[in-house]
DNA sequence: GCCGTATGTCACCAACTAGTGACAAATGGA
DNA sequence: TCCATTTGTCACTAGTTGGTGACATACGGC
């Protein structure tokens, strides 16, 4: 064999949107299996199986990587849109449900959410940006024309809900349960959600 | 100046147990500080002013360092005990503000719940292990004789808002706010607090 | 065909990490 | 006083991290 400096080379497709698509595909999966710990250039070049210079090349280091990643999680939301009806008590109870429902089987987003709560970070706000942006966006319609009860600070007690939503999902997650409440079946998250039904109807109940 | 090797050495005290305490104090600061992560022997030694030798020598390694301070973090619960009358529904109200004030002022604690979130833990599963413990031992003197009302699933509902709680506080120390609730003054949590006992309120009211 | 450029690969650096072996020095008992 | 044990200090290994420069190779325009 001659002068061949090294074997074999250049196996990959030499296609730079693909490798792109690679990255991004790579890191969703880092996060989604290890988290905001452990997540580095080396971590997603290797389960990329590309090489980590090219983060830098084509992202600019691991910020933008994110950021793009962030970008392309656009969906997740205005699902129970059309299906909305009734008093606002009853379309909040929907809108939540089905929010509870898309947060619960997206692993990525949960993680995202996690790492939000561990410290300020300026890469993940800007990664969290363009969702807020667009969950604030649909919030009007989402309401319809209903209006909640009188001397009920709704957007104190929705923000109130989503939290404990959040944070359910979240110890459901890791923790299987929380507070001696179990969340682990479909059965365990069909009473929780019970509960947060009646929570919802009591205080936005038209009296 | 003879042959001593080192210039001078040995300034520490010399006292196992007060050098111990040192190291979960420093354990206690850079939780505190930097959270989970960036937590090591390193960076407790450092903040120890000791060296992490000493961290093996006397507690095994990381994890017995931080089951020890665990250990030591006892106090924090019960201070609404005395104060509490009323029906299961103030009762309940009267803990959950107690516990809201002292976990807003912890921010250890605090980062030990952003730490569970991110995923488990062996380490910290036995650090939570003491906690949860002395929790669900005073929540049966925390209710009293008084029953929640009927048709409520009142363990669920409780759990629904110390997940809230806890969100809310997390939020309120990283970001500052969420979902358009700001978490930031005092006037801030006052309005957030009074939303909260409003749902208590609704939920527990007795017809 | 030829050649510049884009794409991919590898080797290396400095800084950091967890963990350990060897040693100095203070303490306390005999 | 002597000596064993404990307490503390330091130096070192091996591995991982983020980041970069040098290089090989394929592609596309001419």
């Amino acid at each position: 064999m001659p002068a061949r400096k090294k074997a074999a080379p250049a196996k990959a497709t030499r296609d730079r949107e693909a490798t792109e698509q690679r990255f991004i595909e790579a890191a969703a999966r880092v996060i989604a299996r290890d988290g905001a710990a452990g997540l580095g250039v080396n971590a997603i070049a290797a389960e990329a199986g590309a090489d980590k210079k090219l983060i830098y090349r084509y992202f600019g280091g691991l910020d933008g990587l994110l950021e793009a990643m962030g970008a392309n999680t656009a969906v997740w939301i205005g699902d129970a849109l059309s299906a909305s009806k009734g008093d606002y008590g009853q379309r909040m109870g929907a809108v939540f449900a089905a929010y509870a429902g898309n947060l619960r089987g997206d692993p990525v987003l949960q993680k995202l959410l996690a790492w939000e709560l561990a410290g300020p970070s300026d890469t993940l706000r800007r990664i969290d940006a363009a969702r807020s942006k667009a969950m604030y966006a649909v919030m009007p319609k989402l309401r319809g024309d209903e209006k909640p009860p009188e001397g009920v600070d709704a957007p104190a007690v929705n923000a109130i809900l989503l939290a404990a939503l959040h944070y359910l999902t979240l110890r459901g997650a890791t923790m299987g349960g929380f507070s001696g409440l179990s969340l682990k079946t479909e059965a365990d998250w069909k009473r929780a959600m019970a509960a947060f039904d009646g929570l919802l109807a009591r205080t936005y109940e038209t009296d």
